[in-house]
RNA sequence: GCCAACAUAGCUCAGUUGGCCAGAGCAGCUGAUUUGUAAUCAGCCGGUCGGGGGUUCGAAUCCCUCUGUUGGCUCCA
């Protein structure tokens, strides 16, 4: 008998080789119909796998994160053997579970596929469900499984094999199809009731981009039909929510042919918004004990040479500009680093001087690759709201608390509340390459840990993350639906010191080197503001949003009141229009509401006689009448209280 | 850069066995209307059908090519 211990801590004793299957049945048969996987030890098995040893399980479902990563998993493999039975012949690359769904990469040889042969697949994809099929685990020697890939002429699964251990190859058989899979599998496919394959792309095998692109097919599926309508009612919203979307219909920004791909053009409500958030940083940093710099767009090759950038990355960027006399070659600034250093270069400093931080709102030039670009989020030329804080090794810990405060301080104003942080560290079994002394590592690694620590941060320590200049902490936030962006950053630099000769002054009255932290609270202010857009989904905080409020008047009549009372709000500092067409209020009101305006103020003859306004909140409706200094004030609290929290 | 799909008016989209001067709604302009909490009515303007080449008596429609966009892959100082 083995002793098998629930979740809950009790422990049933069964026969030696029950299954999690078995022990769901004999707690109850409804779990045992919902029973995707099982968690054994820190393993997640088949659910018909044999336990032969004492062990804590945990019967997953679909409600479980690994339920469905196995229900997913299990679905690759059923979408391959419906493309094996449909398009004889091809071969396959892998198949893994993803965070919403699977995918399988096949080369489909002489076949060319495209969406349009989805609804094929799908439909073979039930009727393959509706057949039950058992997913069978076969442990196999490297010999057979070899022997059986080479007969079948899958040169990718060869080439898998060949990079595992005899002993801990196993297949799986479902139906007519059999993989090299380490599993584990759902009990049978009849849990799969509803898939749609989502896209088609290429994809490199392993990753490389020498090797073979392989023809990649995302899918998911669900054990209720239902659940994948509302999966595509959600994928419908976030498309309402997509920035570009809603940068072109508030008028934010634009991209122009003519212009050049990857180079957005702000129109005049996205700058205006753009320069407000940066008009808050630069008072923030001011606060701070920041000091503004600013520096050219281009600069001579020598400074990369000197940086490294050069070496590392000449051949990706822009081509060098050249002067028509002297041929001098200039980059465009890809980063703002080295001219910063020159900064700090210009004259001597003394230990009395550190820590200086020097800010720049600086754009930067970067060739990215054409498939790669993406509206605001990936740009050929952005702006960083860049700062290099020089400082002694000791003062590491300060200057990351501080910059920590700046961000947080950030994230509060916009609303961002799901903020991750990860924290990058050295490889420790591969100190060699990093630049830097062990020593210093040493000290800013533990700066920034105890810095998380003692300020209670959610971070997450991933060694081997860190750059080879040095350790950095990422702040990521989550968007509305759960996507993950990384905006701000904080980094520790040991290279640009040395290779620009950074020296100060210290107690001694020898020279140092000082440590340069980069910084970025936004990251690139592009990426930040389609991140915000996204994340309210164009319904901006109030201190943010181009227009506050708009007056309606109801009729022409009203007109002059109307223009009294935008004179008072301006008066406030409140921004606000008026719409004098003439239309019906409930146009009014709709057209306002559709813009995102965050209120609406109706005028008309009762309102005019006894000065007031009528207030009608975006998304909420009519929230009685107000006087004006009333209305301003709620306003003016209301932003107040964002931007002055900290 | 690679794979795939797509590209018709400022926006959203019709327009397929190739065949009358390429259509609609919204936006814009003009006029009428003077309006009370999510669309007043009428008229007008607006397109080298992404660019170039080809097939054809005839191309938005078929073929080639270039550019761009989208979804991935790769990359990201």
């Amino acid at each position: 008998m083995i002793q098998i211990t629930l979740p809950d801590n009790t422990v049933r004793e069964y026969r030696e080789g029950i299954t999690a299957m078995e022990v769901a049945q004999d707690i109850s048969a409804g779990l045992a119909r919902n029973v995707l996987a099982a968690q054994v030890g820190d393993e997640v098995w088949d659910a018909n796998r044999p336990i032969t040893e004492d062990a804590s399980i945990q019967l997953l479902t679909w409600r479980d994160e690994k339920g469905k990563a196995a229900m997913w998993h299990s679905s690759a493999h059923l979408m391959a053997e419906a493309i094996e039975l449909l398009y004889p012949g091809v071969k396959f690359g892998i198949g893994p579970d993803i965070a919403a769904g699977f995918y399988y990469d096949v080369d489909f040889m002489d076949y060319s596929i495209s969406e349009k042969d989805f609804d094929k697949i799908e439909k073979k994809i039930i009727e393959l469900a509706r057949e039950k099929q058992q997913f069978l685990r076969k442990d196999v020697s490297k010999t057979d499984a070899l022997q059986y890939f080479s007969e079948k002429g899958d040169e990718y699964k060869l080439e898998l094999i060949e990079d595992l251990n005899d002993g801990e190859i196993t297949f799986y058989e479902s139906g007519h199809f059999t993989d090299l899979c380490r599993g584990p599998h759902i009990p049978d496919t009849s849990t799969i009731k509803a898939v749609k394959l989502l896209k088609v792309a290429g994809a490199y095998w392993r990753g490389d981009e020498k090797r073979k692109q392989l023809t990649r097919i995302y899918g998911i599926t669900f054990p209720k039909k239902k659940e994948l309508d509302e999966y595509l009612v959600l994928l419908e919203e976030a498309k309402k929510r997509d920035h570009r979307l809603l940068g072109r219909e508030l008028e934010l920004f634009t991209f122009s042919q003519q212009v050049g791909q990857g180079l957005p053009l702000w129109l005049p409500k996205g700058a205006e918004l753009r320069e407000r958030l940066e008009n808050y940083l630069k008072e923030v940093q001011r606060e701070a004990g920041y000091e503004p710099v600013i520096t050219p767009h281009i600069g001579n090759v020598n400074l990369y040479k000197t940086s490294g950038h050069y070496q590392k990355y000449g051949s990706e960027s822009f081509h060098p500009i050249t002067t028509p006399v002297e041929g001098e070659e200039f980059f465009l600034k890809p980063m703002n680093c080295p001219h910063h250093c020159e900064i700090f270069n210009a004259k001597p400093h003394s230990y009395k001087e550190l820590p200086l931080r020097l800010a720049e709102f600086g754009t930067v030039y970067r060739y990215e690759q054409s498939g790669e670009l993406h509206g605001l989020t990936r740009v050929r030329g952005f702006t960083q709201d860049d700062a290099h804080i020089f400082c002694t090794p000791d003062q590491i810990k300060d200057e990351f608390n501080g910059v920590i405060d700046i961000i947080q301080r950030i994230f509060t104003a916009l609303d961002f509340k799901d903020v991750l942080i990860q924290i990058s560290l050295r490889d420790p079994d591969n100190k060699e390459k990093y630049i830097g002394s062990d020593e210093n590592w040493d000290k800013a690694e533990k700066a920034i840990i105890e810095v998380a620590e003692e300020r209670g941060l959610n971070a997450k320590t991933e060694y081997g993350e860190a750059a080879f200049y040095g350790p950095k902490m990422d702040f990521m936030v989550k968007d509305a639906i759960g996507r993950k962006w990384q905006l701000g950053t904080i980094q520790v630099d040991y290279n640009l010191p040395e290779r620009f000769d950074l020296t100060y002054i210290g107690t001694d009255n020898e020279k140092h080197r000082p440590v340069m932290i980069h910084r970025a609270p936004f990251g690139s202010m592009e990426r930040f503001v389609a991140v915000l857009i996204e994340h309210c989904g164009g319904n901006f905080p109030l201190w943010l949003t181009p227009t506050q409020a708009i007056v309606l008047p109801i009729s022409e009549k009203y007109q002059n009141y109307a223009e009294k009372v935008l004179q008072l709000l301006k008066k406030h500092e409140i921004r606000g229009l008026i719409d004098d067409r003439s239309e019906k209020t409930g146009r009014k009101i709709r057209d306002a509401e559709l813009k995102k305006i965050p209120f609406m103020l109706i005028v008309g003859e009762k309102e005019e006689a006894e000065d007031s306004i009528s207030v009608r909140k975006h998304g909420h409706g009519d929230m009685g009448t107000f006087s004006i200094p009333d209305f301003a004030n709620l306003i003016n609290e209301e932003v107040d209280q964002m931007i002055n929290k900290k």
